[in-house]
DNA sequence: TTTAATTAGTTGCAAACATAAACTAAGTGG
DNA sequence: CCACTTAGTTTATGTTTGCAACTAATTAAA
């Protein structure tokens, strides 16, 4: 029953290229001193209201990261985890769109199938934060929050498709987002510069900013 | 960055009288000595593996609770949530047929609705885990866990109708069954001493005893 | 021993829903 | 102004669902 080290991680994952990517942050203490880890650290009793507001704290760091969809993923424990000891991370993951992410020497976007030499569990914590979300994408309004907005229903598809990893049925999809209700057409606007039919352009609902809408059946 | 205290908290979920009902243990420390609480304690990092371990653990000091269905509901923190000093509790939910469950003066069943006067912040973490059952029950075999094998589709009917708060269609139900492909019929046993046709019995296969088998729509 | 009552389990059908293909709409570039 | 491309809708077809009505198997009572 002696001391348990406790901190709070974030696995920060965005879409570029068709793919999930984690931002990785260069540690800048021991253990593993130097190394690409997920951000995280020790939770702030003195200022931190609890570890939901310690994830957002530890991603307040990273420039343009304002407030994401964040929800608690779990947590991690165990004696061999971390060298120090006995240990427990509270983790959370959050979703932003790309164009929202300014990576930097000690910040670093990579894609989540080609993580070597990760340190603690967080290869595992990455694998178990990307099934969640794409388990969550097959039946929720989930990938609208990494979407950069506006944008169009046919954008919008290729990032559940992305993530769903599946060709989706282009009626079937828009019931489903009309269903989802978490949409709003941005009234006048339309995607333009491309040589065909220009798309109506749209944004999440405010209300839907940091929650999610589920559907019955799977999208 | 002071201490912070790290529990875990058990939430063991029964069905008794078509209602959930929570088993709450008297405390036998400081704070809230003898008040009824959820059963937790400290991690024990000279033995416990992880927190779930630690969550067995706890459920094993439970006569009657060998290996049930168990699965991390989250972790809760904050300043105030236990007077001792900013904490944070790991908590597990665990569901047994209620016929395996033995009260005793320091364990009690109490009905999820009619919780007054918990400690801690137990009231929101009991709240928590119904709303995570009633919601995976919507989409999955959870509920065979809370059944006392051997049993009938009609009375798991009655389980999941009241887990649901709705009545369901037999043809459905006994087709969404068939679809998780959880059960196994008992050959040659039947339900008996009722005034009507016997009922097949079933068990839970052996691979999704500690398992849940998901639908892609809702049952 | 028959009949009524009750619940178990199945069948058939109509309505609701999902999918694919074909269509119309609206832009760009030659 | 025509070919091409993608956006968005319509139509037809196939699949899933839910209800009602059916058959099956037991007990209790006439």
């Amino acid at each position: 029953m002696s001391e348990v080290i406790c901190t709070v991680d974030v696995v920060l994952l965005t879409l570029r290229d068709d793919a999930l990517q984690v931002l990785l942050h260069r540690r800048e203490r021991e253990p593993f001193v130097g190394t690409l880890a997920l951000p995280g650290g020790y939770v702030h009793t003195d200022s931190d209201r609890d570890t939901r507001d310690a994830a957002l704290r530890v991603l307040r760091d990273k420039p343009g990261v304002h407030s994401p969809y964040l929800e608690q993923l779990g947590t991690f424990s165990g004696p061999a985890r971390d060298p120090r000891g006995w240990s427990i991370s509270v983790v959370y993951y959050a979703l932003v769109p790309d164009t929202l992410i300014t990576e930097a020497a000690d910040a670093v976007l990579c894609s989540v199938d080609d993580l070597r030499g990760l340190p603690f569990d967080h290869a595992q914590i990455v694998a178990a934060a990307c099934e969640r979300v794409r388990n969550k994408s097959s039946y929720s309004s989930l990938p609208v929050h990494l979407c950069p907005a506006p944008f169009t229903l046919p954008q919008l598809q290729v990032v559940y498709e992305a993530l769903l990893g599946e060709p989706l049925n282009k009626v079937s999809f828009r019931r489903k987002m009309d269903e989802l209700d978490v949409l709003e057409a941005i009234p006048g606007a339309f995607s333009s510069g491309n040589a065909h039919r220009p798309a109506q352009l749209y944004q999440v609902k405010p209300a839907w900013r940091h929650a999610l809408s589920l559907s019955e059946r799977a999208i």
